[in-house]
RNA sequence: GGAGAGAUGGCCGAGUCGGCUGAAGGCGCUCGCCUGCUAAGCGAGUAUAUGCCCAAAAGGCGUAUCGAGGGUUCGAAUCCCUCUCUCUCCGCCA
């Protein structure tokens, strides 16, 4: 959520902003939302002044054995245009309140202009790709004929976008999960962090996946359950600080968490259906941190650096992206995008996305921290990014690492977590 | 699943027949005093959000919040309803 001071303050310059994430801010609705709410707010607050003060005083009076019916009187009238008053304001906080919540975050100043993902800009890349010279094979066909790998039985099961593995290949995607978790928690000092995978309205609402983007997430929806599951391991970890004031020594709070995902992917159709690309469930080991506001976009820096240093450690090459306004999320105000060499599909792809949502999801989640040089409690900020998408990576690893055989050599960081082998084979 | 108890400020804990309780008391914390040092003692302060006034800071004046939402009432932490969560006992269970 933006900053409602800000809104009213600066509400042109906060427009011209939001217009290169493709928004557009109903200045007017606002500005008569807005000014609705001062006066009504200032009459409420008013009559409710008067009617603690007028039944203070009933309370005095018949204390003292007077008679109070004059004072009664009085206060009959006010009761009704009170309540009228505080419903009418009600419902105008919901209404400003609605439109509040599904206003995006405003882009950075670094962040380039543009409308898709054509405009983002490449910073940096890494690795080399490779050359085969033999005809190479996409993850699905080299996981089909390693029989490790199954898309149509996993339709049978649940339907499109669900995959079963089994033998090596299921052992080198839980490899993939345990080197992740040890490099973050062992190298870059995360806390290793378990979390529900079923979460409630008021969570994704924190992180800014709800009001707006309902129909991206299951919903389990029945008599007895109002929950969702988690599109990330983002929306249960960030929220850890919802509604919590921490101390100055607490942060940086580093997390770093293996979870599966689930998304419905509506309004994907047709997009990736073949393969572990784009799946309704999907593991993916995640980096959140939560950070004083002066140190947040240095801290997207380090934090894109422990998601690229998976992919360097793993050997596949990589390029990092900034991403431009229109392609930035809602709750983003700036997003590296790490994309990994798919030999399949001759590409990078996206296999992270890592971005500081400064105090967007903060304010949401009403998630402080006390500034000691104010005494006085301010958000936080908050980051997080992917380290990696496990599907993806293993994706990359099997095309990136198969042979003219169709076997597929482990790297090298992997093959203590597969019992010291170091190829798959048929 | 059955039976019962509870949810108050950073923590503990009081709130009587609804009224001067944003909330006693204690602990903790901050500042000051005192004291050879420490301990103890004394004094002051110590929730959050938000509106208005003020050029702004300081400050002032309000409003809301005692798990959440609704109701009764001139007035609710206190009464009523619904929900959520916690605890105890029994049953079941990975």
């Amino acid at each position: 959520m933006l900053d409602p001071k800000l809104l009213r303050s600066d509400l042109d310059s906060v427009a011209e902003k939001l217009r290169v994430k493709n928004y557009v801010l109903d200045k007017q609705l606002f500005n008569q939302l807005e000014d609705q709410r001062k006066s009504l707010q200032v009459s409420t607050q008013q009559l409710q002044s008067e009617r603690n003060s007028k039944s203070k005083a009933i309370g005095k009076a018949k204390a003292q054995g007077e008679d109070v019916q004059d004072l009664l009187d009085e206060v009959a009238s006010l009761g009704d245009s009170l309540k009228q008053a505080e419903n009418q304001l009600g419902e105008l906080q919901t209404q400003l309140d609605d439109l509040l919540l599904v206003m995006p975050n405003i882009p950075d100043e670094s962040v380039p202009a543009g409308d898709s993902e054509e405009d983002n800009i490449e910073v940096s890349s890494w690795g080399e790709i490779p050359e085969f010279d033999f005809e190479i094979k996409d993850h699905i066909d080299l996981g089909a004929a390693l029989k490790g790998m199954d898309f149509e039985r996993a339709a049978k099961l649940s339907g499109a976008r669900f995959v079963t593995m089994t033998g090596p290949l299921a052992t080198l995607h839980r490899a993939l999960i345990q080197f992740m978790l040890n490099q973050h928690s062992l190298q870059h000092g995360y806390t290793e962090a378990y979390a529900p995978y079923l979460v409630n309205e008021a969570t994704l609402t924190g992180t800014g996946q709800l009001p707006k983007f309902k129909e991206d997430l299951f919903h389990l929806d029945s008599e007895d359950n109002n929950l969702y599951m988690i599109p990330t391991a983002e929306v249960p970890i960030t929220n850890f600080v919802a509604d919590t004031i921490l101390e100055a020594k607490d942060l940086p709070l580093k997390y770093v968490s293996h979870t599966p995902c689930f998304r419905s992917e509506a309004g994907s159709y047709g997009r990736d259906v073949r393969g572990l690309m784009r799946q309704h469930q999907f593991e993916k080991v995640e980096l959140v941190q939560i950070v004083k506001p002066e140190e947040s976009m240095q801290t997207l820096e380090q934090l894109t650096g422990h998601a690229e240093a998976i992919l360097q450690l793993l050997n596949l090459p990589y390029r990092k992206v900034l991403l431009c306004g229109g392609d930035l999320g809602f709750a983003s105000a700036k997003t590296y995008d790490l994309e990994v060499w798919v030999p399949g599909q001759n590409a990078y792809r996206e296999i992270s996305s890592c971005s500081n949502m400064l105090d967007f999801q903060a304010r949401r989640m009403k998630a402080r921290w006390r500034n000691p040089q104010t005494g006085k409690p301010e958000l936080v900020h908050t980051l997080n990014g992917s380290g990696l998408a496990v599907g993806r990576t293993l994706l990359a690893v099997m095309e990136n690492y198969q042979q003219e055989d169709g076997s597929i050599r482990i790297p090298a960081v992997l093959q203590h977590f597969m019992h010291g082998i170091s190829e798959i084979r048929a």
